[in-house]
DNA sequence: ATCGCTACTGACACTAATGTATATATCTAA
DNA sequence: TTAGATATATACATTAGTGTCAGTAGCGAT
C-alpha cells in the first residue's frame, strides 16, 4: 500500500533554461535528426530526448510542431543570408572565388542547411514567403550586392547583371546539389572524395570568375 | 434484422488489373503525391484513392510501404540512368549542349525525378548501392561515355576525363537543383520564369562546351 | 525568506496511418 | 461452364505520434 501510492521515482532533477535558450537548444538539436532520418523524422519526442526534456516542453514553447517547423525554417533562410552577407563584407569576389565557394559549402553541408532548404522547398511547391522573408527577393538583393561588389561604384548595365546573378545563381546550386547527392557524384572514399570536391570547386571558380570579370559573351 | 446483416452497399463494379499494371498504376500515382504535399505524404491510403483502389491492395503487391518506396526509388534511379544513355545515343555532345541542358532539366523537373532523388538522398544519408543499382558507377559510366564521345576513338587522358567528369558534374547539380530551389532564386512571374531559365541554360550550355571543348587550364 | 511566474513534467486522450485477416469478385484456362 | 488462382475489398487490430491537462519545481523579485 505504501508503495503503492505514487510511484514518482525521483525524476532526474529538472533543469530550468530561459525561454531563448531552451528555443534555441530545441532548433539546433533538430537538423542532426533530420540528416540521419531522413525527411520526415522530426519526431518531438526524439528531439526532446536529444535535448533531455520532455515532449511537452517543445509544445510549450513552439506551440505545435508545425510551429517548430516554421521557426526551423525561418532559422535556415536567415542562416543562409547571414551568411552570404558576412561572405559579402570586404571581399571583392574576383579576389578568391575559392573561398567564396568553400564557405558556400560549408554553410550548406556542415550546417545541414541544404537538406534544410530542400525539404522546406519539397514542403512548399509555391515557395511562397515566410514570416515576413521573401526568397527570391532575398537571392536577387545578394546578386546584386555581389554584382556592386564587383564593379566597384561603376554603372552596371543590364546585361552584366544578368551575367552575374547567373553566375550566383549556378555556385549556390551546384554548392546546393553536391551537399545533397554529391555522395551520389564522387567515387568513393572518404578522403579521396574530400579532396575531389575541394578540386571541383577550384575549378568551378575558376570558370566562373573567368566567365564574369571577362565576358566574352557575345 | 434484415438490414443489420451485412451493408454490403453495392460497391463500384470491382476492376481487376493484371499484378504488372497494377504495380504500374500504384507507382506512377506517388510521384504527384510528393509534389503536392511533401516528403511525407507517401500515404498509402491517399495513393490508393487517386489509383481508385483500396490500400491494402498497395501492401498486397508491394508487401509494405517500405517495398512501394524501394520501387520507386529504383524506379527513379532506372529512370535517370536509361533518360541520360538515350540522351548520349548518337549524339556528341559538343554540337549542341543545349539540348542536352533542356532533356536533363525536363527530367529532373517535369517527371518529378529531382524530388525523388532528392527524397531518396536525403533519407539514405551514406547514399548506399540500392537493389544492384550502384549510382556512383553509374555516374562514372555516364560520364566516361560522355569522355569517349567528345574524344572520337582517340586515346584520354588522366586530367581530360576528370575534366569531363566535372563539367557532367556540374550539369547534373546544376539542373537537380533548379529544379528543386529553382523557384526561389527566379524573379516571379511564370512565364518571364520560363525564358530566364531557358536564357540560363543557353549560358551554362555553352560556358561549359568552351570550357570542355577548349581547355585552357592550366 | 517567500511569493509569484512560468518552464517543465507525467499521464492520458485522440487521431491517423500501417498492417492483418478473411471474404469476394474477376479473369484465365480447361 | 466450371474451377482455380489471385487481384481486390471490408473490417479490424496495432502502433506511434501529436496535443491536452493539471500539477510540480526552479528562478527572480520584493
Amino acid at each position: 500500500m505504501a508503495e503503492q501510492k505514487k510511484p514518482v521515482v525521483a525524476s532526474a532533477p529538472r533543469r530550468r533554461r530561459s525561454a531563448e535558450v531552451a528555443r534555441r537548444e530545441i532548433l539546433d538539436a533538430a537538423p542532426p535528426r533530420l540528416d540521419e532520418g531522413g525527411p520526415d523524422a522530426i519526431r518531438l519526442q526524439e528531439i526532446a530526448r536529444d535535448v533531455g526534456i520532455a515532449h511537452p516542453t517543445i509544445l510549450h514553447h513552439f506551440g505545435s510542431r508545425d510551429g517548430l517547423i516554421q521557426a526551423l525554417d525561418a532559422r535556415a533562410i536567415h542562416a543562409l543570408s547571414d551568411d552570404v552577407s558576412a561572405m559579402l563584407q570586404g571581399r571583392r569576389a574576383q579576389d578568391s572565388g575559392v573561398e567564396l565557394l568553400e564557405r558556400l559549402a560549408h554553410t550548406m553541408n556542415d550546417l545541414g542547411l541544404a537538406r534544410l532548404i530542400a525539404w522546406w522547398a519539397m514542403r512548399e511547391p509555391n515557395a511562397r514567403a515566410l514570416e515576413g522573408i521573401d526568397p527570391p527577393a532575398l537571392v536577387r538583393n545578394i546578386s546584386q550586392l555581389i554584382c556592386s561588389q564587383i564593379e566597384g561604384d561603376e554603372a552596371h548595365s543590364t546585361e552584366r547583371e544578368e551575367l552575374v546573378s547567373f553566375g550566383v545563381r549556378l555556385a549556390v546550386m551546384a554548392m546546393f546539389g553536391e551537399a545533397l547527392i554529391g555522395d551520389i557524384m564522387s567515387p568513393a572514399g572518404a578522403e579521396e572524395r574530400d579532396t575531389e570536391r575541394h578540386r571541383f570547386r577550384a575549378w568551378l571558380s575558376e570558370l566562373l570568375v573567368e566567365k564574369i570579370a571577362d565576358p566574352s559573351d557575345d
